[in-house]
DNA sequence: ATTGCGTTGCAAAA
DNA sequence: TTTTGCAACGCAAT
């Protein structure tokens, strides 16, 4: 009964993969012909907030799936084009009956796949689309949390339970399973429909760091599995245990493969859950599980929240009054706040794009709540620039975390960018390999060099102030002053959700609530 | 309605 | 070394 009535495209978007790719596979079934396509929007490659790193990681991953493909006597056809108009024309060229993709829930996504459906059902090629990126079906795991978007992750894990375990991942295709099914390539392929290189892509050398993370699903799956033998590693992990500043990632560094798909989300967390079986382990939210969860949280909030990348029009978003200042916002960019810590994580990034999650949140607060004051949105572009695993619902997800906007409330708590890194760095060895510069400090003041004495300053051949920046801001004084900010930022809120004219006694609703709630009522009783 | 709790702060006080 | 001040939102359990 299988009859090979189907020319078919399996369109790849994100999921650059072969395991765990049900779209791919229907694409298989019943077809004579298949054609893998990768879409390039040139708008994309002009437009978009793509560092040079990162598309080098893209490039090396589309490598690597036409490499994979190739021994399936397969081919990958990368196109540049709009999506909508590129696989309209190889539908009428090569004859198309059927078009396969992976869903995908991001806001851009969706509208650009409906476009292609409406394109589809026109000429007459069905579309099958299978959910493979995320653990859930996430539209359910909303209706299973009352319509809503859970907004806590306790909330998330009720909901998540209620789904039962994720579908398990399902093997790649291999050659039987493709019955003969070819892709017909013609000599002029690699011309035509080869992988860009970086000069295609106008990358400059100048612009790339050090390639320390490869792209592709071969590496994906190689360094999950170095992983997964470290058994009591995986078991003990905790994520706000492991190391912001080590020299060498404290966690595993999956998250690149599982922004492009590189990887299995599902894959990974049965593999997981083999390793634990019968051990005992570590849980969620800090467990290595846990972190897949995470992941799945936000892509969930995301996906049915408007404007979740932005503050204006976003309803779990705090309204909160940042201020615009391009000087501290260049500092912080490019490493010159004159804070060592927030300096060399910065250049991790900006080198080798991919810095550790709390070195994240130690930027992040910075910039925010914590010393800058300056929108989360800024912050939000700079890392999808930058960060191999710039992914959109995770990155607009945790600033809106970490400057106190959404989800994470006790804005109280705020980073040190002197504090913070020397718990696990006191040597400042970190700090020393992405500042050079700083590299003759005594460990005493290599986090605070502005307080080291001026022969000191030049008998390590570096004047603050002159070879190194003095702090943009002094992190007391803004703290405090920042933590008043957002008192009166989410008093405003409150008042401004129900109403703004019952301010004066009238009001007898709840009134010891407000009263204790209240920042000027701070007196100690008794 | 009220209470308890939540992935990851810090520094001073006890 | 542990506790407390900073001043606290959303949700689930009671």
């Amino acid at each position: 009964m299988s009859q090979k009535c189907h020319k078919a495209i399996h369109w790849f978007r994100k999921g650059l993969r072969l395991h765990d790719n049900p779209a791919f596979i229907e694409a298989c079934k019943d077809a004579s012909e298949l054609y893998p396509v990768f879409v390039l929007d040139p708008w994309f490659v002009t437009n978009a907030n793509v560092g040079a790193n990162r598309w080098r990681f893209l490039a090396q991953t589309l490598n690597d799936l036409d490499n994979n493909l190739k021994s399936l006597h397969l081919r990958l056809f990368v196109v540049r084009g709009n999506p909508e108009i590129e696989l309209e024309k190889l539908c009428k060229k090569w004859e198309i009956t059927k078009l396969t993709y992976e869903v995908d829930t991001e806001p851009y996504a969706v509208a650009r796949d409906k476009c292609v459906d409406l394109k589809m059902d026109n000429l007459g090629v069905s579309v099958v689309k299978c959910i493979s990126h995320t653990l859930f079906d996430i539209h359910k795991v909303v209706k299973v949390n009352g319509g809503k978007a859970p907004l806590t992750y306790q909330s998330f894990q009720t909901a998540a339970a209620r789904m039962g375990p994720p579908a398990q991942a399902v093997a790649s295709p291999t050659l039987q399973d493709l019955q003969g099914c070819r892709t017909p390539i013609a000599d002029t392929h690699d011309k035509e429909f080869g992988v860009p290189t970086l000069k295609d892509l106008g990358i400059c050398s100048e612009d790339l760091g050090p390639n320390l993370f490869q792209g592709g699903e071969t590496e994906a799956l190689e360094r999950m599995e170095r992983h997964l033998k470290k058994v009591n590693w995986i078991c003990a992990f905790e994520k706000p245990k492991t190391e912001p500043n080590s020299l060498v990632p404290s966690t595993t560094v999956l998250s690149p493969y599982l922004k492009f798909g590189c990887l299995s989300a599902r894959l990974l967390y049965h593999k997981i859950i083999q390793v634990y079986k019968g051990k005992k382990h570590s849980q969620p939210p800090v467990s290595l599980l846990g972190q897949v969860l995470w992941r799945e949280f936000y892509y969930t909030v995301a996906a049915v929240t408007p404007n979740f990348d932005k503050m204006e029009g976003n309803p779990v978003c705090k309204q909160i009054p940042w201020q615009e200042n391009s000087e501290h916002l260049d500092a912080w960019k490019m490493g010159r706040t004159g804070y060592p810590f927030i300096d060399a994580i910065m250049i991790q990034l900006r080198q080798e794009g991919w810095i550790h999650h709390l070195a994240r949140h130690a930027v992040a607060c910075f910039l925010t709540r914590g010393d800058l004051w300056i929108s989360w949105e800024e912050g939000q572009k700079e890392f999808e620039k930058l960060l191999l695993d710039a992914d959109w619902s995770l990155n607009a997800g945790n600033w809106m975390w970490l400057s106190a906007s959404a989800f994470f409330h006790q804005y109280f708590r705020v980073y040190s960018p002197i504090a913070f890194g020397k718990k696990t760095d006191p040597n400042g060895d970190y700090i020393r390999k992405y500042l050079p510069v700083l590299n003759k400090f005594p460990a005493k003041f290599i986090f605070e060099p502005w307080k080291a004495p001026l022969t000191m300053q030049q008998a390590a051949s570096c004047i603050i102030g002159k070879d190194y920046p003095k702090p943009i801001v002094d992190h007391d004084t803004v703290r405090q002053k920042n933590i008043q900010k957002m008192a009166a930022a989410y008093a405003k809120s409150k008042n401004g959700a129900s109403n703004d004219v019952k301010d004066l006694a009238t009001s007898k609703k709840r009134p010891s609530s407000d009263a204790s709630n209240s920042p000027v009522k701070k007196k100690k009783k008794a």
